[in-house]
DNA sequence: ACCTGAACACCGTTCAAGT
DNA sequence: ACCTGAACACCGTTCAAGT
């Protein structure tokens, strides 16, 4: 396929001519790896097969497959789109950053665990992302206490959103248990879908109708927090 | 320490004189291995050793260890809170069952994966948490096509911020790269947190605010549904 | 420094044999 | 039907040996 990835043939022990293996090249394999069979297909092994070396010639380069996973992490961030933050209206900039959030990583829901935890120290374009939206939410005129907070909380709807685009569409129903729980059963049947049809965009419409939420709802708040001369909204 | 799982002693092979094992006690054994040592702790050869059986037994009663994970889920939701819907306003219901929700999960994030893409039939007192979550939306006087993606929004932002509790406090320390990104590692020196301190709870300040943002933001958009006569409002 | 190859300590799961 | 015990096909990771 790609010419890139040799096959190994032999090649005899000891450090090599010259240097076989990069960070980047490690990163580049793991996305072909995952495009082309998912998670599943990412393994030490695989890596290294499609590299051409021995599974322990990664050891060299990562300290662990969790390494892997956060190098991996911070390339598929590229693909957020920030483009709108600067150029469009706050709302408009979140709208069109949030979905393209939530599109990208729905794809790459494994990494939600390793992103929500993960120090930025060591994801130098999520940073980069992070710079990038406090600057369009400053210049909205938000607060700088509430930004930080602001971002985390959409950042958390971003990421359940993206396992519920994975989830099966007929996940709501509740088979035989639909008499003992009939409310909800007529609510799942009634539901609002994307589109108006019966179309699989039930995801799609949860998500626009969280997200205008939380976009108008920041917004409230951020008035609150200015009127209130400094202190949020009602608590627990 | 308890008693109940006395530890197999050359117990012949064979079927023993009366059973050993249920799907109860192999939820409840997992359970304590949780809470005694986390989800890495959760094996089924640990669970096996916990039950004083051999590992091969449990799968009379189970198919998979996923289909452990799924009796576990179902009997950590019987301890979220919805017991505010039918006895409080509808915005102090959903804060309860949210803030009840979120700390539950925070202590068991590896079951959000299986949760959100798990189809309804197999978890019986999760389909009963929706029933009770449904008869509050309506009784409060949301329209029916709305309330599945109301309370599958809210879901998301939990899931999501359940993850976020688990995070370590200096996760936006952006470290060497502070002066590259100035903006934001100002914002993060000047967050909001939680009681007004320097204290741990920057997590509870973000869910706290996307909370009250995602509330008074739905019932916004239950009011444009109904002002509008059945459209929901702006889309991407 | 950076590779190979063998080995280690696990996983979850299958299956014949036993009562 | 429901257990044991051995085995299987994987994992990620370590480490001595080689250049």
């Amino acid at each position: 396929m790609t010419a890139e990835a040799a096959p190994r043939k032999n090649r005899p022990a000891g450090r090599p001519a010259q240097k076989i293996l990069s960070k980047e090249g490690i990163t580049v394999a793991a996305l072909k790896l995952i495009a082309a069979g998912g998670y599943e297909a990412l393994t030490m092994s695989g890596l290294a097969r499609r590299l051409g070396v021995a599974p322990s010639a990664l050891y060299n380069h990562v300290a662990s497959k969790h390494d892997v996973l956060v190098m991996v992490q911070d390339h598929v961030m590229a693909g957020v789109d920030v483009s709108g933050f600067g150029t469009e209206p706050w709302a408009e900039a979140v709208r069109r950053w949030a979905w393209s959030y939530r599109d990208v990583f729905s794809l790459h829901t494994p990494l939600i665990p390793v992103i929500a935890v993960l120090p930025v120290t060591g994801a130098p374009r999520t940073l980069a992302m992070y710079e990038e939206l406090t600057a369009g939410f400053l210049a909205a005129g938000w607060p700088q206490p509430l930004i930080v907070p602001a971002i985390v909380a959409l950042e958390s709807f971003i990421f359940g959103s993206a396992y519920d685009v994975t989830a099966p569409e007929d996940i709501f129903e509740s088979g035989e248990l639909a008499a003992a729980n009939p409310k909800f059963t007529a609510a799942v049947r009634a539901r609002q879908r994307d589109g108006g049809g019966t179309g699989s965009r039930t995801a799609d419409a949860a998500f626009r109708l969280g997200l205008e939420g939380l976009i108008s709802g920041l917004e409230a708040q951020r008035q609150g927090w200015a009127e209130g001369g400094g202190q949020a909204a009602a608590g627990r």
